[in-house]
RNA sequence: GGGGGUGUAGCUCAGUUGGUUAGAGCGAUCGCCUGUCACGCGAUAGGUCGAGGGUUCGAGUCCCUUCACUCCCGCCA
């Protein structure tokens, strides 16, 4: 028999009314009636009310016991009466009237209370973390995480998947996000980088023949951080496939994805297959390429009503000339809004940095004309013509603003975000899921006004690679592909590029030549020219999984030990000091700024 | 690197227009209480008001500097 128990604190039930039991596990809560206490002892499983009165000897002793001390019950499993059931616990109908009890792990003062729903900051929280881990919901997202990954290994190895390790010590990488870097004692001057993802590695891992893989990923990038997104580390769902178009890794991605959500989430899914959007479109309709489609708003391009006469917006006319664009969401109804719904959006706005936003609510007496701050300057016609566009209909109302498009798409994204929260019009109990497809291979900075990959340099460019016109590069579209939920980028993959002769005219538009790319990516490229088969994959985000399934905003609510943001560990004290004979085996010196 | 928010007891917070000895709940300690499940009742202890400087007869409160945490922008192929 083990020695500390004989079952959980989520296990005795009526049925075990009379035995003589053993239970271990933390004092959840006293309730001291000063000759009678009662005692709620929890552990991972659940909570079990145990009970002394004062003829026991142990009563003055478990009395003075502080919370969350650890100890062992030995007792009797006892009937409650009726009234005396608490039906919020599943062991609500026995309780144990405890004989003996035994201190396994006593306890000081405590930081924080662990048995209370109440916020804490988060200093105090990380600094102790593994009290914090003991409160029933981070405790709940933690185990629920942990089946999510158990459940994901099951269904790719059902898939034909083989999971595998890859190096965590690699090299650093000219293209993406900051490296952690690792310094070499065997190699002086060198180092090693954390990888950022396996990419490298999973292509590799084709190129020898394993034809599926895949690997919960650790992924390293050293980055400021966002309530989203930790400094250091997170983890992907990391998969490649040989011999595949894209169509089949969006068919083991859907599956996936759809058994995930559905197995642990009570929300519904919005779509049984997920709509592909391409990046253009994306961009114009939500002017993100991470829409929220939950949010039916939509928004559209009416630039060319500024060209006619009879539309008197000047100031928006005289921009138009200078290279912007105009861009309007209807909003259903809002007729008899109050003035300040509008008011504030232009206030929110304008809080945004933008120069507001106009608008204009369509309406119908005898003729259809645009009541609000800039109605005045649309004719019928040209309000006719809006409405043709947009569909949208008298009692409508209009948004429009105006301005360069990177800015424009900028800022009717976030009032399509705003406006759709206003109104209430996005309902959170769906997941709504979709593809993002078709992304240009390449970008312009908009700063050095170079051309550089707009996503993975790996990717396989779209059309008949014979015919692709390299004189036009921005023109070139990729197999790269995202999958977004509910506004949130879970996680991006492509058909990648495995010719290398196609590989080192990429790389040249991007402006490295064929040195630089055998240098920075060797055994990459080496390995494409002894027959790599056509691949490609993708890589979901777990932690951005776990978020949405535990309803979470925030990271670290679903992550174990994370760091602050400024990437610090409070309870373990990283990064911390080294001493001066670990630099000197290192061949490192420190100059820090003052 | 930049912008916003927060910082008062172990924890969560209140603190008015600058005015006496800075308060409450939870927790801790002590006492009372045999059916609670946020048990109840009474008492006690507990404060560098994040830190430093300034204005003032007087600063938790106003001003300046600075630190910590957090959210956002930049960054994140």
């Amino acid at each position: 028999m083990n020695k500390y128990r004989t079952h959980n604190c989520n296990e005795l039930r009526k049925k075990d009314i009379g035995s003589e039991i053993s239970l271990s596990g933390w004092i959840n809560k006293k309730r001291d009636h000063g000759n009678l206490l009662f005692i709620d002892l929890r552990d991972n499983y659940g909570i079990t009310q145990c009970i002394i009165d004062k003829d026991n000897l142990s009563f003055s002793e478990l009395e003075k016991t502080q919370l969350e001390t650890v100890i062992k019950v030995i007792g009797k499993v006892v009937n409650r009466s009726n009234e005396t059931i608490n039906r919020d616990i599943e062991t609500g109908e026995i309780e144990v009237s405890i004989n003996k009890f035994i201190i396994l792990g006593s306890c000081k003062e405590l930081p924080m209370p662990i048995f209370s729903d109440q916020e804490y900051a988060e200093e105090i929280r990380l600094k102790y973390r593994y009290l914090d881990l003991r409160r029933k919901k981070i405790h709940e997202n933690i185990i629920l995480r942990s089946k999510v990954i158990s459940f994901i290994r099951s269904e790719m190895n059902d898939l034909g998947f083989l999971e595998f390790q890859t190096p965590i010590l690699t090299s650093s990488s000219p293209e993406g996000a900051r490296d952690f870097l690792v310094p070499s004692r065997l190699n002086p001057g060198k180092f090693y980088a954390l990888p950022q993802a396996p990419q490298q590695f999973k292509q590799l891992i084709m190129v020898s023949g394993f034809d599926k893989y895949f690997q919960i990923a650790p992924c390293f990038r050293d980055e400021d951080a966002r309530a989203d997104r930790s400094p250091g580390e997170f983890y992907q769902l990391d998969l490649e496939m040989s011999f595949v178009e894209q169509e089949d890794v969006f068919k083991v991605v859907e599956r996936l994805l759809t058994n995930i959500f559905k197995k642990f989430s009570t929300k519904k899914l919005m779509f049984n297959a997920f709509p592909k959007i391409s990046y253009s479109e994306a961009l114009l309709k939500y002017g993100s390429d991470k829409p929220d489609l939950r949010n039916p708003l939509v928004i559209n391009d009416i630039t060319e009503i500024f060209s006619r006469e009879d539309v008197t917006f000047e100031i928006f006319k005289k921009l138009i000339k200078t290279g912007s664009k105009v861009r309007c969401i209807v909003t259903k109804k809002t007729k008899d809004k109050p003035r300040s719904f509008f008011d504030n959006i232009d206030k929110w706005a304008k809080d945004q940095g933008a120069s507001g936003l106009a608008y204009f609510t369509i309406e119908k007496e005898k003729e259809i004309s645009a009541k609000g701050p800039v109605g005045k300057f649309f004719s019928k016609e040209a309000i006719k013509e809006i409405m043709n566009i947009t569909q949208a209909e008298v009692g409508d109302s209009i948004f429009l603003a105006c301005n360069k498009l990177k800015e424009l798409e900028k800022i009717t994204s976030l009032a399509r975000d705003k406006i759709a929260q206003d109104l209430n019009l996005i309902d959170e109990n769906i997941f709504a899921f979709c593809w993002v497809v078709d992304y240009p291979m390449f970008e312009r900075d908009e700063q050095t006004n170079k051309i550089e990959f707009s996503h993975n340099p790996f990717s396989m460019p779209q059309g008949d690679i014979e015919k692709l016109n390299f004189e036009k590069p921005l023109d070139i579209l990729a197999y790269q592909y995202d999958i977004v939920c509910n506004g949130v980028e879970l996680s991006s993959g492509a058909i990648r590029n495995h010719v290398p002769e196609l590989m080192y005219k990429l790389f040249s538009i991007a402006g490295y030549d064929k040195n630089q790319v055998n240098e920075k990516f060797s055994g990459m490229i080496n390995a494409l020219s002894y027959g790599a088969p056509p691949h490609g994959g993708i890589a979901p985000g777990i932690d951005r999984i776990i978020m949405l399934l535990a309803n979470e905003k925030n990271i670290r609510e679903i992550t174990m030990f994370p760091m602050n943001q400024n990437a610090q560990d409070l309870m373990m004290n990283a990064p911390s000091e080294i001493t001066e004979n670990q630099l000197k085996e290192l061949n490192l010196s420190l100059k820090l700024k003052k």
